[in-house]
DNA sequence: GATGAATGAGATTTCATTCAT
DNA sequence: AATGAATGAAATCTCATTCAT
């Protein structure tokens, strides 16, 4: 191993302590971890997530929703149209939602904590989800009037539509977060492609 | 006041119980209520709890959630279509996502809790609640399959089309719960109909 | 040992925290008293000083004040002049001085907490200490009004005159509690007697 | 500004500790004070402070104290009597306790804290208070001495009429500190006055 | 001279639960 | 049926101090 300095040192701990802290936070939960769970996992002493975190475990927990937002923000804007414009309608639709979901799946984890313990953060993280939803609603609109335009499926209110193959997607994510499916099928991966299908026949009707 | 028997008394004292738990983990969540909360504001000993319940916090907590989800297996069977046979379309599925709609928000806070500490407490309840939206998404295409039959709509995959109208209510419901949407618009009461509306006329063309 | 009673035992538990907290206090301080060391000591569990006491440290400390208080402005108020009337001046005022003197090493040690630790806890307890002595020194400047009635001691302001007699109790208090003497004679017991007899002589001229 | 050498920053550094950890002491007490307070207020390293006082806090509170106590010692011994030696026994009297009354309040702030914290440090301190107080009796016996030679006062034990006026202003000050008054007059300022004349015409007499 | 990462003992407090009465 | 005294593990957080760099 390298040596490294003090400063990548110190950087290298508190890059540990967030990751431990995630991990801990998803397998247990947030108040099922306890701050020296994460401690003693990096084989440090009680004080030094303080000091990194003087906020303590409320605070390793902001950071690690507000990184992981900035994280998601990021990787949707650059969810480009270009690369999927060429791609047949239910194919580039799938991709968008596995995208999407990719995104999610990424920090499933931390999705989980931020929807059951809610109303332990200031909301400023869920309502920028949301802003963040509302836009791709309406890039994924625009995107369908272009194959509206291209003669793909019929003419109709383009935002209600994108809205429709959202709800299925988040619908079945949210299912999957806390556990209460429609579909008890043993063959969930297979559900978004049968549901995109569905939506697809109908809007070329 | 009539004198109550001791057997009327006991069970206004387990009653009382449970409804002051359900206000206050409703409140406060389940974690941030005290056992004592609940039976100091019914002005009883601490011991009380576990003479009603033995096994404590988490058995009243288990109650409420079966009682509950009892109350609402009751009602949704009780949904017969033949009250919504004669309505048109678009107003029957508003009938059945508003009847559906209420008895959730009914008991909005319990559903909160159990998606917000639903490790805690033995899957049961939640997988009851997937087979209960299962059997609802087959009742559904069922409906629409005679509305077919009567040449309202064209034909399709009908447990699909349900899966969809479902999604539609969940994404919104679960959105309400967590605090994330997707339509940040104001008049979020029409959202459901103006969804419903759209997807109807899909399946008409 | 006689059975106690539930209700006994409880109040005899609050009683030895009181006790407890008090020694301990007063041997190591406030802040130097971890609460461990009083439970410990009760041979109770940790948690059982916020059972009587939900307020913590603080609470139990400022119970401890507050009592003290009471008691000593209950015993000074009783302090009756009738007692003194008919001793000779110097022995009297003696009395006098010695009974406060008294009360005040009744509980010397809470005294000096409330002096160590003043900013702690809010002013009320030093501001009635204050009005107490105020009253004292009123007290006493009526008393030597009786006297030079009677013609033991000239005319003069009997208030400054009292003031002054408590000057010297107070200063060789306040020295004994901060450890910081004016006289480093090593009979300090004798100290008050000679201050008086000194003033009185100058009273007298 | 010049450019310091490596000793005079050195010697600088150490300054800036002792003033800023004065002024944090004496607002949020020893106790109050965490050690990063001080180095952070300075924006130094948080070990700096063990590199010029080995000891820690405690050196630091120690080397305060001996230094505020070497300056009161300097300018009281300095107090000659010659240049009160031609004014009115009372005129003369109320500078001497100014005189020292302004060497208290100079640094009130420590001596708060080492009334409240008494015990803390060894009590070479206090004991030296103490010795510096008695021959302040002395000293101001031997001027009332000379005072009653010119004929101004009556003949009486000169040790002991010091020992009376410094208890005036001895309560005075422990009363300020502590917070505790036998006086709520408005008006504390001419407390001092007011006693001083009264006792000056009890030795006239 | 100076830094600041790291320590880890220890402090206060909470609370679900038990059980003798 | 009811009480509430007592428990004690566990949790969060603080902070004086050390030492390798």
């Amino acid at each position: 191993m390298a040596q490294l300095s003090r400063k990548e040192q110190a950087s290298a701990t508190r890059e540990k302590l967030l990751i431990t802290a995630k991990n801990l936070f998803a397998e247990m939960g947030y108040h099922g971890t306890p701050v020296r769970a994460i401690t003693r996992q990096i084989q440090k002493g009680d004080g030094i997530l303080y000091h990194y975190f003087p906020g303590g475990k409320q605070e390793i927990m902001s950071v690690l929703l507000r990184e992981s937002f900035e994280h998601r923000v990021q990787e949707i804007k650059q969810l480009t149209n270009e690369t999927i414009e060429h791609l047949p309608l239910r194919d580039a639709l799938l991709v968008i939602l596995g995208k999407i979901n990719e995104l999610f799946l990424d920090d499933l984890d931390l999705m989980r904590i931020l929807f059951r313990e809610n109303e332990l953060f200031d909301l400023e993280e869920a309502k920028q989800l949301s802003v963040l939803m509302s836009e791709q609603v309406e890039s994924i609109a625009e995107f369908l009037r272009r194959r509206h335009a291209r003669g793909e499926i019929r003419f109709m209110n383009f935002t209600f539509a994108a809205r429709q193959l959202l709800s299925i997607w988040m619908q079945h994510s949210f299912s999957c977060i806390v556990g209460i499916k429609v579909v008890t099928a043993p063959d969930v991966s297979a559900y978004l492609e049968e549901m995109v299908d569905f939506t697809v026949s109908l809007w070329q009707a």
